[in-house]
DNA sequence: TATTATACTGTACATATATTCAGTATTTTT
DNA sequence: AAAAATACTGAATATATGTACAGTATAATA
């Protein structure tokens, strides 16, 4: 998937918020309406850019035969995976990794997120994030003091609040007082982010 | 919304599947090849009576301009009422009581649902539930020992561990050693099973 | 420097598509 | 028993729509 481009993306929200609006895609012209061209050609090439790049697939000679590649179907919801949370290797998405996968809305939780992580153990209970819980995944880096983090340390990956002591000290924090926190040199040891929680799904 | 037929029915699905399928709306040429129809009039008269029913809205001279109305079906999920938890009074579905509502797929916690109960309180923070976390809530009396219960005492509601000491005598039991047991004697007081804990939704 | 991608206007046209009209037949409702 | 709804076939047509072609211009890339 190449970069987007701000017109190219003024296009994708307009086909998204009319297929909201009305249940539809827009045709070239609804396109051109909305976003205010002149020429359905505009539409046209913006669309086969947006295609090229693999935003969208057209089917050719279907009238208003947009459709949006990416998860979002406002119709039903997608499939997130979820991976369990092994002591050794970082949770990628690697297929061997995915125990099944949750078919859920998009928008479900705030920022978005891109897969549930399968919580072992109790290091974090007093943030009320008990065993088997999944926890809703935004792969970043960008996180802030108090961030729930998902942290790989070597091979090791747990689920802490996030403290940046200073610029070199990095502390991992449990919320559990049988658990001690984790402080990391970052000039003497690797530590990898994977990402944040932004939220939580419990099903009993 | 009057009765559907199964004639109507097989039309309505294959909209849906369609939609699920490619992104866009079937024409009439594409619900006929879909269900074996030789006129297109055959599809534009079913569209017509689901319309008038209505299932869907068309959009006139626009093409493909056909909108699934209801959203609860199998393909897209259901609006979900959150209520928020009132000291005082039951958490019905009045709709006074109903913070916003949550899209969500019907099956999304295991035996089904009726609400979001938003929490209030950390009385059972050990059980990992937290203040404002929303809990998915079954509408049912039929609840087991363990059982995380909306249990409303005369019009105190609150969430707590269900427990049955013999016929007459029922405790139910906070996870907060802040909190005390309240212990009912059925012969004396009221207790009323709003219904049981299904899982839990937190955003943050 | 030449080429490609981006970002448009404007015209034209084949065809994809909605929609109407004319029938036939069965079932349901009034 | 008459009227309306359901469930189709088949043909015709106006128009909605995708899409190609001809330009212009600027920015990014090779």
């Amino acid at each position: 998937m190449k970069e987007i481009t701000s017109q190219q993306q003024r296009v994708l929200d307009c086909i998204q918020i009319y297929l909201k609006k009305t249940g539809f895609p827009p045709t070239r012209a609804d396109i051109c309406k909305e976003l205010g061209f002149k020429s359905p050609n505009s539409a046209e090439t913006h669309l086969r850019a947006l295609e090229k790049k693999g935003f969208i697939s057209i089917e050719s000679g279907a009238s208003r035969g947009i459709s949006v590649n990416n998860q979002n179907n406002s119709f039903g919801g997608d499939e997130y995976p979820v991976i369990g949370l092994v002591a050794a290797g970082s949770p990628t998405l690697a297929e061997e990794n995915i125990e099944r996968t949750i078919n859920c809305p998009k928008s479900f939780f705030e920022s978005g997120f891109d897969y549930f992580l399968k919580v072992r153990g109790l290091s974090m209970k007093d943030a009320g994030i008990m065993e088997d819980d999944l926890i809703a995944v935004k792969k970043t880096t960008d996180v802030k003091n108090g961030d729930i983090v998902i942290a790989r340390l070597d091979d090791e990956v747990t689920v802490k609040f996030f403290n940046r002591k200073s610029s070199n000290i990095v502390e991992l924090e449990p919320a559990n007082e049988d658990f001690e926190n984790i402080v990391i040199n970052l000039e003497s040891e690797q530590l990898h982010i994977e990402g944040k929680s932004v939220g939580l799904l419990r099903r009993s």
